[in-house]
DNA sequence: ACCTGAACACCGTTCAAGT
DNA sequence: ACCTGAACACCGTTCAAGT
């Protein structure tokens, strides 16, 4: 076929794809073959669009971040910042909880990538704008980064076996009702994220009073 | 030479030859191949003891996880649980940072291996004989694994770049600083590791104190 | 039991050739 | 500019053969 006069490929179209591989078959499902295959192409034609494979899997991240809503940071309708963090990581983790298998991509990569950039750019500057001091607002946005993308990423509960005789108490004294915990994972996950982000916060919330404070 | 009257392999030798390899040139670099050649053997070699490369991997991962100190937590020698959580955030994330290539493994995997079950046995006892309900010591194990890991994979301070035009103020407008980041990555990552984990525990006392408060 | 080389079905990427 | 098939240097894994 050589070339078409309209193009087959679009950045966009190979992340689409990419990413749709990705959540239903897995990251290890992505070669250059099949997703070329699954875009009625050959391998060496997405080249033409991006430089490596590792391009395309950031720009899936990319794009998942983009999903992430941040429209709690508007310096038009100001909120006060500990609902506006914790409305953000609600919806940060919702993002990467529906395309978990991008998200150790998403959770190493540098975010050097607009979407990546956005999210730090826009918590910092509400921070900043609810009277943190810049190098505290660039660390509670590394902390909260730290936080949802480590909690997206592995799930606890999973780590276990859903099997009575599986932990032997003589090597693991405290996990006797462990087994259990495999039945609830979501449940497990969801609310030891919960917890941990009110811990978060009110501790957060414990420093603003001191900064405050010190202020005057 | 087929089969040596000594074995030339163990679970150790490949398990401690995987772990510098992926120290030294990175997880991408570890194919059986190259770890065969660096163990003098050939790539097929390697099952023999291992039923794949990924639980090659995964026995890299726990084997760093075996590294975690957890005396803090010895029930012989109790210490207030906000101290001896500290103390292991502090042993997890120095242990995880000496080996930064395996975390995504480490942070990924199910932690189903021995001494991943440690640390969730150790932690979790600890939580309920200081007096956390056993479903609220479950959520501190998990929690604390997110943000440990979170903190270990992804250099946040990292995704930035040095370079003062990096960031154009129309599409980033609070970033004019950010190319500063780069500079300090260690700084950065370890002032909001220690803001994080500060926030966290604060929290969880406050959490502490209603629990407690409530039981009488 | 534990190693070997050969083989299979894949990879990511480059490149000259086509329009 | 954008696609193709052929080719290169790799992969993970299986397996029969050797001791």
């Amino acid at each position: 076929m050589a070339r078409p006069r309209k193009p087959l490929l679009s950045t966009d179209r190979i992340v689409d794809a990419a990413r749709s591989l990705v959540d239903t078959e897995g990251l290890a499902a992505v070669s250059t073959r099949r997703l070329a295959a699954e875009l009625g192409v050959s391998g060496p034609s997405l080249y033409n669009h991006f430089r490596t494979k590792d391009q395309i899997l950031e720009a899936v991240a990319d794009s998942v971040s983009a999903q992430v809503d941040l429209s709690m940071f508007d310096a038009d309708d100001p909120r006060p910042w500990r609902t506006a963090l914790h409305d953000w990581a609600v919806s940060y983790r919702a993002a990467l909880r529906e395309h978990p298998n991008i998200v150790p991509v998403l959770a190493q990569g540098p975010g050097r990538r607009p979407a990546g950039l956005r999210l730090a750019d826009a918590v910092f500057g509400a921070m900043v704008d609810a009277g943190w001091p810049p190098a505290q607002a660039t660390s509670i946005g590394a902390l909260m980064r730290y936080f949802v993308t480590g909690s997206a990423l592995g799930s606890f509960a999973g780590g276990f076996v859903d099997d009575e005789t599986a932990y032997d108490p003589a090597d693991y004294p405290h996990l006797g009702q462990a087994h259990l915990l495999a039945e609830r994972q979501d449940v497990v996950d969801d609310r030891a994220f919960a917890t941990g982000l009110t811990a978060l916060l009110d501790g957060l919330a414990l420093q603003y009073e001191q900064i405050s404070a010190a202020a005057h």
